[in-house]
RNA sequence: GGCGACGUAGCCAAGUGGUUAAGGCGGAGGUCUGCAAAACCUCUAUCCAGGGGUUCGAAUCCCCUCGUCGCCUCCA
């Protein structure tokens, strides 16, 4: 059986036929005005697990991913930190890379900006009011829904039933309350940039069909995003570009993430609850903060919690400590491994299962610490494990921090002397060394091979 | 009000028609260890928000109720 994907557009989970050769993915990024936060977090890392499961069934991807550099809030942003908009878009866009790199998120292969994009986003715009479906008011244009039958078939919303709620004062010139901006004129001290409509800048969902357009084509396979970006921003976005290319649908397949809830409201900039993905880091192990991401599936909403990240933090060690055994020849076939793997497999194609496939991770990794003598049979159940890791993305390889804290040195020295004492069987003085150590979160392990240690993962 | 998502053990969370309801954390016991830690082994939901219904059979399908959240437009 196929991959299989979760659709709003549909309404169901479908079967994934790709259109060509490249499956061509495109992912609403964000608004660079302050550090990704953990709502981030969830969103990039799922996408980057579809696209690592795109390629692990041997799909060539090309996924491109936005940022929106220019808009109210990146201008809002610049008048309270005193620096410009574009000073505001490129401090927030390195920090978008940095969190992301630490959380092994694999770069798009392009990363279009509204800035960018500006001459291509007016000729779509004149495009638009060319082909009758948008209207020029004093130097602001809208889309006019009315013109576009399928208005609604994201979000499920029909003129008579969702539309009710909508904003009763029109803006003036607005002929429909669906209506929305496609070119804003710009207000006084505002960046602008120059259109046949005069000085303005472009509405919030015109740049994403631009930007598709632009770098995939007029019809692409996925396009993913939050789910709070259903309506309007992706129905919108539907509107725009339908009816700019006569080209449908759109995006074939559409999954939406589940949304980081915080106290029982989504976390995002705007509400100021939100927890950035740098203090994450901080404190957790990248790939625990990851492991922890993916334990809830994509579409299901997601509360976070540090209990959470505690236990993510313990749960990787039986990963780490399977995955990171030294490698021995793989010889012969080994069934348990390759079904373990069929498992794996089975369960990320039914629409990116996670969790269920850490499950088998967890199984695989047992096997491996349990049968470590066993060399033919652990060698091909840690390259299997170590398949299942890379599809997922885990970031095992990489050093959790606390050996490099500056007290090493001075624990290394405690360590050793504690070892000298152990040699002379003084136990009591060793237990003793061992236990205060403990008390300052510091966990000694002792082994054949020596005395290792590392930070407890419950110190604040 | 409309549309959508969700409600499974102490906590997190898979499973969406069929033998014993994955996995993780926590907890209990054991092996190992000078004692610990780590690792490994065993145990830890007669039951899937509640109530009806369909079916030989439902956590899984249908209806109703309750609860939580998201969205309802140039955005606080």
């Amino acid at each position: 059986m196929g991959l299989r994907i979760s659709n709003t557009l549909s309404g169901r989970k479908d079967e994934f036929i790709p259109s060509g050769e490249t499956v061509s993915m495109y992912v609403c990024g964000m608004t660079p005005k302050f550090h990704p936060h953990v709502g981030h977090a969830r969103l990039f890392v799922a996408v980057d697990v579809m696209r690592r499961i795109f390629e692990y069934r041997g799909y060539r991807v090309r996924h491109v991913q936005n940022f929106t550099d220019i808009d109210d809030k990146t201008i809002a942003r610049a008048q309270a930190e005193g620096i410009t908009p574009e000073e505001v878009a490129r401090k927030y866009t390195e920090s978008y890379f940095e969190s992301m790199a630490s959380l092994n998120v694999l770069p798009a292969h392009e990363y279009p900006t509204v800035t960018g994009v500006m001459s291509r986003i007016v000729d779509y715009v004149q495009g638009l009011v060319d082909k009758g479906f948008a209207y020029v008011v004093e130097g602001d244009v809208w889309f006019e829904v009315g013109k576009f039958p399928d208005y609604g078939q994201l979000s499920k919303r029909t003129e008579e039933s969702g539309m009710v709620g909508v904003r009763k004062d029109l803006e003036p010139g607005k002929r429909d309350p669906r209506d929305f901006a496609l070119w804003k004129s710009a207000k006084p001290g505002e960046p602008s940039w120059p259109s046949p409509w005069g000085e303005g800048r472009p509405g919030w969902h015109i740049e994403c069909s631009t930007m598709v357009r632009e770098t995939l084509g007029d019809q692409i396979d996925v396009h993913a995003g939050g789910q709070d970006l259903i309506f309007p921003h992706h129905e919108n976005e539907i509107a725009q570009s339908e009816a700019y290319t006569g080209c449908r649908p759109f995006a074939r397949y559409w999954p939406h993430v589940g949304l980081v809830m915080t106290d029982n409201e989504k976390m995002a900039h705007s509400l100021m609850n939100f927890t950035t993905i740098h203090d994450v880091l901080g404190k957790y192990d990248p790939a625990a903060v990851r492991l922890y991401l993916l334990q809830v599936h994509y579409r299901a909403p997601m509360a976070f919690s540090e209990d959470g990240l505690v236990s993510a933090t313990r749960s990787i060690r039986t990963l780490k400590l399977a995955y990171g055994g030294s490698d021995e020849p793989t010889e012969g076939e080994c069934p348990e491994a390759a079904a373990l793997l069929v498992r794996f497999d089975e369960l990320v194609e039914d629409d990116f299962n996670t969790p269920g496939a850490l499950g088998v991770l967890f199984d695989t990794a047992h096997e491996v610490n349990r049968g470590a003598a066993n060399v033919p049979e652990t060698a091909a159940l840690r390259a299997a494990l170590r398949t299942m890791v890379g599809v997922l993305g885990l970031p095992l390889d990489v050093e959790a921090p606390s050996n490099s804290s500056s007290a090493a040195p001075f624990i290394d020295l405690l360590v050793e002397t504690r070892s000298a004492l152990r040699v002379e069987r003084q136990w009591a003085m060793s237990d003793r060394l061992r236990d205060r150590l403990a008390e300052l979160g510091v966990i000694l392990e002792d082994s054949p091979r020596g005395t290792a240690w590392r930070f407890s993962e419950d110190r604040t």
